[in-house]
RNA sequence: CGGGGUGUAGCGCAGUUGGUAGCGCGCCUGGUUCGGGACUAGGAAGCCGUGGGUUCAAAUCCCGCCACUCCGACCA
């Protein structure tokens, strides 16, 4: 093994010697967090701020194509209004945060930091909702939430975390469900078409639905180790919460009416998901869309004549079609190119004088550390047709892994076994009955990760009882 | 909340049978370098997680606490 080999090793643990390791290596190393001194409670650095930003700036647009406004609402939630929904207050309350003192005098009512703000919405709709003719609402706000869990990583688990939050109320049950389903819809796209992450789209079981909802849509993704990430759910509540909070307005038939409602969320989870789907041993392995830098630039031999500031004039260039980052440090350029590999940038241009006396570049992509020569006067083609290909071979190896990783199973031998041997997605039929989720739970150390709108029947009877089967699940191991 | 691991310089670690602290990387200042983590000379930097105890003497032994981390249970 090489020195340099060496030594890249011992920047990040080996994603096949020890996943969890490896994930917080590059978390920590490709400077996307810092941890605070609240446990649980990661600081987002600029890089890794960027991502998130990058990530808030597509998925806003995204809303608000589709009719979403954007509102703020508070941070605190009194606990008598957490209470008013009896299967939300029993869902959250075991991890929310209490505040019981302003300044030195103690609450007469304590208030938690918003761990979701559905209540927060409901009361505020109550107010300014009257009649059918203000429906729908369709709110959405980008902000952090608080839930104390007890176990926390960066990105997956933490106890503040930032997300974006839609509420929306409906005249009809069918929009509210519509609603429901375009936003999945919306969640999924942004996951294939700029994560490059290929999801599942499914409904998840009683069981694992959202405390108060009466149906809870969700994106699966699988992680490179095969284990399963909720990416983004979607929620359809019915008028459970318009009952509970006394939101009505005038029907057209002038009689009050409770109003239908959805929920739907995503989190910096997501970069979490990026991390674990794409990366490998050097880091990081951003999607051009999101990622801060999208083309690095590396100067090789700057201090001869002409390089620098050949180097400057092509940051000009890329930087009217990609994000650019043109390295003037003076790291050698071995330390730049791992650096910059670590941080998961798509794309190294390298410009030395060799390359400058051919009018020429060398590209290389993250992904396969495959190198071109580029003449500089094909830079504005072959930089997005680059980029391209990289994200579509990111989404493909995603798509391989995940496919390699998917078994069917009948027995629930077949199902142990498969469990033992590997992580990944084991899909079976299943009676609909609890019992049986939970067995597989106990006994075998699956979840349900949803019921798959795309089913298969693979047998007449629940593996688990053989009673009647009535749906295709997926189950896994998640995080 | 259960089980394991770790706390010594910014990071990674060493520190023997107790004797008041060292290595590598990084950092700062020069010089030489520059196409895969450069070389060299000099320099700065540590209440040894924290509180107690044992001892002439504790990074080291004993007890408590705290933090971080991994694996479970719980969750976006």
């Amino acid at each position: 093994m090489s020195e340099q080999k060496k030594k890249l090793v011992e920047a990040i643990t080996p994603i096949n010697e020890d996943f969890a390791q490896w994930y917080t290596d590059v978390c920590l190393k490709a400077e996307l967090v810092d941890y605070s001194t609240v446990k649980g409670c990661m600081i987002l650095r600029p890089y890794g701020y960027a991502i998130w930003e990058n990530i808030t700036h597509i998925l806003d647009g995204m809303f608000k194509a589709t009719g979403h406004e954007n509102v703020a609402m508070p941070i605190f939630i009194p606990e008598s209004l957490l209470q008013r929904e009896k299967d939300h207050v029993e869902g959250f309350a075991p991890e929310v945060a209490w505040v019981t003192y302003g300044g030195n005098e103690k609450l007469e009512e304590r208030m938690c930091v918003r761990p979701t703000s559905e209540t927060l919405f409901c009361d505020h709709f109550a107010h300014v909702l009257h009649s059918w003719r203000d429906l729908p609402m369709k709110y959405n706000q980008w902000c952090s939430v608080v839930r104390w869990e007890k176990t926390t990583r960066p990105f997956l688990r933490s106890r503040e975390f930032w997300w974006q939050e839609g509420h929306t109320i409906h005249e009809t049950a069918q929009e509210a469900i519509d609603e429901t389903l375009q936003q999945l819809n919306t969640y999924a796209d942004f996951c294939e078409k700029y994560l490059m992450i290929p999801v599942v789209k499914g409904k998840k079981t009683d069981k694992e639905k959202f405390a108060g909802a009466e149906a809870t849509y969700t994106i699966e993704a699988m992680m490179h180790d095969g284990k399963a990430l909720q990416s983004g759910t979607s929620h359809y509540f019915g008028d459970g919460f318009s009952r509970a909070f006394d939101v009505q307005f005038t029907g057209r038939d002038n009689q009050l009416q409770y109003p239908h409602q959805t929920s739907w969320g995503v989190s910096t989870r997501l970069v979490g998901a990026i991390i674990m789907t794409h990366g490998d041993d050097e880091g990081l392995i951003l999607p051009p869309a999101i990622a801060p830098y999208q083309v690095v630039i590396v100067p090789v031999a700057a201090h001869k004549p002409g390089v620098a500031e050949k180097a400057e004039e092509l940051a000009a260039r890329v930087g009217k079609f990609a994000r650019v980052k043109l390295d003037t440090s003076d790291n050698s350029p071995g330390w730049k190119f791992s650096q910059w590999e670590m941080k998961g940038v798509p794309l190294r241009l390298e410009i030395g004088p060799k390359d400058i006396e051919k009018n020429q570049c060398v590209l290389v992509r993250r992904d396969t550390r495959e190198k071109t020569f580029v003449s500089l006067d094909e830079l504005e083609t072959a930089i997005p047709r680059l980029l391209e290909e990289l994200a579509a071979n990111l989404y493909q190896r995603a798509l391989e892994n995940r496919e390699a990783r998917t078994w069917a199973a009948t027995t629930m031998d077949q199902v142990k076994q498969l469990a033992a041997e590997n992580n990944g997605y084991i899909k079976t039929m299943w009676c609909g009955d609890e019992a049986c989720e939970e067995k597989m739970k106990e006994e075998v150390g699956l979840s349900s990760r949803c019921m798959p709108f795309e089913q298969e029947h693979l047998s007449d009877v629940c593996p688990c009882c053989g009673k009647p089967a009535k749906v295709m699940v997926y189950w896994g191991k998640a995080y």
